[in-house]
DNA sequence: GGACATTAAATGTATATACATGTATTTTGT
DNA sequence: ACAAAATACATGTATATACATTTAATGTCC
């Protein structure tokens, strides 16, 4: 359902304010089918997105810096996250040898086949959710991109 | 910052995927953006959210279905912000006469002044927040409608 | 080498949220 | 009219998050 249809409001006093609701209401929108989708691998889309970028250093060590850095959200509870991972047996966490302030956080076997598991069908998730053809898209990441700047 | 940077990543394997991505994002940068701007008249952005929407009744009740149903986000706690903004005496809830399940929910005159004195800023946070011009907020509302409906 | 600042990660705390359940009231079906 | 279903809202509970503080290790400057 889009927005004004949604908020049942067809009037905006301006477009900007209207994109500052419809970019809220669409991540709404799209964070919601994602927690839903992960939710029968067990996993929250923010633990999806750390168990990636293990995925993306293996067979290297990361640390939880490393992690925190290039995390969707700015959040500050990467360690939590890890911790809840680490439980699941889906990354490993060791002390680092060089800095010991640091923690070597490796993805674990069982943790790169839940994320195979997971790319089979996210692939067609992503696809469903956005119902925009390449070129809608790509003028889609533009704006975001300008928009961010 | 825009995403490539924000998460040091430069491939995407196709553009839908940068688009949820993206998505995510840019919507996390405008929601803190937003947090710390609301801060400043100690409410959150979904109080904010609320207390339009009484604003848009006034001087009519309103019940908290109905603020449910506007709300940007699908969420099931209303009557939980109902209650924060009670505190804060921006609204007077009382039963309603004609159901007595409802509530009678109406913005006080704090709350009115509390909105007017934010949207004497809100409408330059909105436009600093978003670098892109009109026909470019435009395009961007139309691409988000299409992907939500 | 030692006091002091800086950094990495973990933890504490208050609040927010998702989801299920509870409670009171009204509506419906017979 | 009365039992059962539906509705409106509130609450319980577990988890998530923001923000500040703590702890331990490393770096820096004299």
């Amino acid at each position: 359902m889009k927005l004004e249809e949604a908020i049942k409001q067809t009037k905006f006093n301006h477009e900007h304010h209207k994109v500052l609701l419809n970019l809220i209401y669409t991540a709404g929108v799209i964070n919601a089918a994602q927690t839903r989708f992960f939710k029968a691998y067990d996993i929250s889309p923010q633990q999806y997105n750390v168990l990636r970028i293990l995925r993306g250093q293996h067979p290297n060590a990361a640390c939880v810096g490393l992690v925190q850095e290039r995390m969707l959200d700015q959040m500050s509870n990467a360690s939590r996250l890890v911790e809840k991972l680490k439980q699941k047996k889906l990354l490993s966490r060791k002390e680092c040898k060089l800095d010991r302030r640091q923690v070597d956080l490796v993805i674990t076997e069982s943790g790169l086949s839940v994320l195979a598991e997971i790319d089979k069908n996210f692939e067609e998730f992503e696809m469903n959710l956005a119902k925009l053809n390449k070129d809608e898209a790509q003028a889609l990441n533009l704006l975001l991109d300008k928009l961010c700047e």
